[in-house]
DNA sequence: ATCGAAAAGAGAGCAGTGCTCTTGCTTTGG
DNA sequence: CCAAAGCAAGAGCACTGCTCTCTTTTCGAT
């Protein structure tokens, strides 16, 4: 009895792992440009010819890694979520920003694979769609739950976005208020920009404790989506310790 | 005499900027990553070999097109500065934003070359140092402008930030507050996170009405950086109910 | 258990790439 | 005027993605 299609196809399984784990570690040590489909099979100790079994052509490979890389950043994001589920919508909110920076610090080349420019004549298909998306939901998460306590500001929305609000809203974030969902998607790409021009060297002469401006400019995305930040620094300026530490200090926005 | 290596050098010139013309072609057609240095000289109807001499390598090359690519983003930057000349700080601040992303529209795989993932093992040298600041530079201008007549809003600075806007500050916008500086460099990425999500198919099923949608996403990075929006349409002024304490508006600038 | 079909591996080969080296030719400058 | 320097071209190396053929292995029926 044993498995089903037990031998075979546990052996294919393997074999398509072990090579989207080489290409992996080619991807991380050269990056996407230098991924080669005879350099891994090499590793692999079969022949490249072999390797097409497995994925029709070098784009799948990268299709396949593309999926993996955003939901290996979903997942990031999310951990990065719930290790500060107990703090209020702005705090959670930089959190995320903080899980994706930090993954993308981690995995750079996995970044620039799917936040970089698009490979060739590659079109990603569809079924990158549902991983990439993780991220924006968490984001719509926090805002949800800001939206339901009430926490959420509504600033005006200017008359001609707002059947493009009205839309987005509909569209993915149905217990949103339009505005809130604009105001997401924009501060969403905005996100990506401010990583993105860290990881590329775009601020390499430009900023140099990275970690602090970072952590302000998502403070400033979660100002623009309307989350109230709890007691940043009105008009006094506290020695604002701002603690980096986890959790702990700040229970701030008990309410 | 005054042509000191005539003809040749001539040629040499002429040749170079046939190659980059033809290089250019291609990147346009096909991408960076698809750019030949042998198609080029197919097409150019010369050995590849030949083509050593003109650029080393095809980073070379590449690093020729980044340059021009990066000269040519700056124009258009500073072209849509000048339309909108007469117009007050944020009007002009908006103004250089969609520049920006009318030229990325434009040159889709220019704007991949200089703001996509960096290509293989290629870093940029220094020379691309200067033309890739001529949009901050415009930026940066607008922002001494509106200070300097009294237009720019200075929202508090964090205590933690202090040291590195002061850096930031300093070294390339000396006559702007600490504050305006930092919060530039930050709307500085944060729109090109915008145009680059735009342009590589991450709004494909999410932002419908482009245009509109950036419009106001530019809008409100201009709020971020502290310029005041003269009312646009839809609504009238409704007080921001920002808890960032922020509530200024005073005299609008007019100009 | 056997046999045929399906799946998987291996090798050769094609067309393409970046790049180097060697060989001739032309322009230039002393 | 002639050597030196610049330039073009060809051959060749090592590499790539990918296809085609051929052999071996495995699996599911009979």
């Amino acid at each position: 009895m044993s498995t089903a299609h037990g031998a075979r196809a546990r052996a294919r399984i393997e074999v398509t792992a072990a090579i989207k784990e080489e290409a992996r570690r080619q991807l991380a040590a050269e990056g996407a440009a230098r991924l080669s489909l005879r350099a891994v099979a090499r590793e692999l100790g079969m022949a490249s010819s072999a390797l097409y079994r497995y994925f029709p052509s070098r784009d799948d490979l990268l299709t396949a890694l593309i999926i993996d890389a955003y939901d290996s950043l979903g997942e990031a994001a999310e951990a990065a979520h719930e290790a500060a589920a107990g703090a209020g919508p702005a705090r959670r909110w930089t959190a995320v920003c903080e899980g994706v920076r930090g993954w993308a610090l981690r995995h750079p080349h996995e970044y620039a694979l799917i936040y970089g420019s698009p490979v060739p004549g590659y079109t990603a298909p569809r079924s990158t769609v549902p991983p990439a998306s993780r991220v924006a939901l968490v984001l719509i998460g926090i805002l949800r739950d800001a939206h339901r306590g009430g926490g959420l500001a509504r600033p005006p929305l200017p008359a001609d976005l707002r059947p493009e609000a009205v839309r987005m809203a509909a569209d993915f974030a149905p217990d949103l208020p339009p505005e809130a969902a604009a105001a997401m998607v924009a501060a969403w790409a905005q996100l990506f920009g401010l990583v993105g021009f860290e990881l590329f060297g775009q601020f390499n002469r430009v900023v140099e404790d990275r970690e602090t401006f970072f952590r302000h400019a998502a403070g400033q995305l979660a100002r623009t989506v309307g989350l109230e930040l709890p007691q940043q620094d009105g008009g006094g300026r506290t020695p604002a310790p701002q603690a980096a530490g986890t959790g702990g200090e700040g229970s701030s926005a008990g309410s």
